[in-house]
DNA sequence: TTGCTTTACGAAAACGTGGTAGTGTTGAAA
DNA sequence: TTTCAACACTACCACGTTTTCGTAAAGCAA
């Protein structure tokens, strides 16, 4: 086991000073040919790399970026992470990953753990217990202290940063819109509780769009679900009334559990009751019938989230203590995914 | 904007050296009492806390650890991920994550990129194309510098370093067995190319369990996919031909195609064909039948890597340079669960 | 006063790097 | 012989921390 060789072991065994190793190994001019190669064969032999560590000391940056998401095990942040990747290592950055676990403490915790020199800057998306309490004094901290961060998909009004989310809204809107199109009337809401920013515009957009179709906004139709097991209980009843005719869900594990629950008892799908979701995940791909989704694609997100970052990261190294708070909020667009839940 | 403040500051602002100031906040003997009051109160109110990268560097420690993994968006490798980040939070680890894409160059890049002091250790699988080429040279480089790595799913006897795995053949030996206790004959197997390591030892699960039952082990019931998309197409060739009713697929893409296949084919699920995948996945519990599975969980092999990864990193701490070699394999159990794909 | 121990703190090294400034030697021009 | 530049390299600093060692001042006994 041989450690990882330095420039002062260089040095030592070559019998020159640590500073004539890291010219030579830069390729200055300082540094006469010869001692030059000899110094860079013996570097490249025992397999020198300089260590990241001192150069992040040094260099006050770390060439990472972190990532501070509600859950992992989830369709959506795992494409927005892959997003996030690529772009990330096509700049030469590592991304280090912390799970909220929607979670308002570990939240904090992480970002303490991340922000004491360990990262350049954050790409985070709010866990439903810090949107539930509109506590965000972690992250104002974080920027205070110069260090930036960019916010995606449940985001804030509270905090003044870089966004990346999509139109929540107008695409529930188009969703609804698309199921008035064929016809139906009576069109359920099946979202989450209220304070996850997201359930609340969408709804904003279905409202909207029942409005503009001179349809009746009927509250009972909007069912706010916080644990997905209590779902079926709650739409089977609703079915039986035949309530509804359509169903906007705002994901699509809520979609899914509302077709197996019309099927059980004897509606299908699409004929008796139209289902779109939100998330184009790969439940809506491979459930059987196939659902038709608004496709928010989190690669995407991924991609324009990273490149905010990294440029804001990379702008501040220039002018360095006025960083120019002219904060942008992208607006990833949507389209729908027609497939078989509908018609 | 603040930045970050540290111990020279303090010193400077408190007219003491740097190493009272440390030493007050760690709350040393050495210092009197007022003084270390002092300074703690101060480094209380500008929010002192000790630069990560500066604490990697002296204590050669960076108390992260690296997770190189062929997919993000992957039900199992996030499943993974989430154990690891569970058990790594715990110990005050965070984890970078690398996604190699099933190449080997990235994988390589990777693994370089994080081996210069960025982590104190790897948790990896092996990407398709490492797989294929068999060159594990940026492994064993790590591993001969000292880092300890461990391999889980994807693994390599060519690499002899910890390693956690489940039991794919009698895993697969299980599920074709039930399949067999259940009358089916002509049981098919839907698998990956060969040199996928767990590919291979399913198939030889797969061909121990008919064997043993005294069925015919025939070839030409052994599908090998690379692609999904070309699924399709095989599989309804076959189904025609009825050349097989049960399948045992590798992964639950496959199982939810063939189904979805045979549905097409007014074929039923599981009457005329019973279907079991490996991975318990999001998709077998949400498609239409939901599919019977092998699980493997993910979670518990994420959590056994990251824990066998620590403690290896933990115990060096101490006999510094002679690190045993008494590599462990641990088998993680798996269990069947039965659905609506089978009877 | 001298010699010894305590108390309370400071200086400096170390971790590994990279840049600036400096130093000493050589050879050639004045 | 002196002076100056070019060359080839070394010294030193900074990044932020911890830790070892050192030491000045104070206290106390003889």
């Amino acid at each position: 086991m041989k450690r990882k060789i330095t420039l002062k072991q260089i040095a030592k065994e070559l019998d020159v000073s640590i500073s004539t190793v890291s010219k030579s190994l830069r390729n200055s001019l300082e540094i006469g040919e010869e001692t030059r190669l000899k110094v860079q064969a013996f570097a490249k032999f025992y397999n020198y790399k300089p260590n990241n560590i001192a150069l992040s000391l040094k260099n006050r940056k770390t060439k990472s970026i972190g990532i501070i998401i509600p859950e992992i095990v989830h369709y959506f942040f795992s494409t927005v992470i892959n997003g996030i990747e690529q772009v990330a290592n096509e700049y030469g950055y590592s991304v280090v990953i912390c799970v909220s676990d929607d979670s308002f403490d570990k939240e904090v915790l992480n970002m303490e753990m991340l922000a004491n020199g360990s990262i350049d800057g954050f790409i985070m998306s709010l866990s439903k217990e810090t949107q539930y309490k509109g506590d965000f004094h972690h992250i104002t901290e974080v920027i205070n202290q110069g260090m930036p961060v960019v916010m995606f998909d449940r985001v804030t009004n509270d905090i003044l940063c870089d966004k990346v989310i999509i139109d929540d809204k107008s695409a529930a809107y188009e969703a609804v819109q698309s199921l008035i199109d064929s016809g139906r009337k009576k069109i359920a809401l099946v979202t989450t509780v209220d304070y996850v920013s997201v359930g609340k515009l969408r709804t904003d957009g279905y409202e909207k769009a029942l409005l503009d179709n001179e349809l009746p906004f009927n509250e009972d139709l909007i069912i706010k679900i916080e644990d997905v097991d209590t779902c079926e209980i709650t739409i089977s009843e609703l079915l039986h009334a035949r309530a509804f005719d359509a169903v906007f869900a705002v994901n699509e594990l809520f979609a899914v559990t509302i077709i197996k629950t019309a099927n059980k008892m004897g509606l299908k799908v699409p004929e008796d009751l139209a289902v779109i979701a939100f998330t184009d995940g790969i439940i809506s791909k491979y459930s059987t019938p196939t659902i038709t989704t608004v496709s928010q694609s989190g690669e995407k997100m991924g991609n324009k989230a990273a490149k905010m970052l990294i440029e804001r990261i990379e702008a501040e190294e220039d002018d360095d203590e006025e960083h120019n708070e002219n904060y942008i909020t992208e607006v990833i667009e949507t389209h729908l995914i027609k497939r078989e839940s509908t018609d």
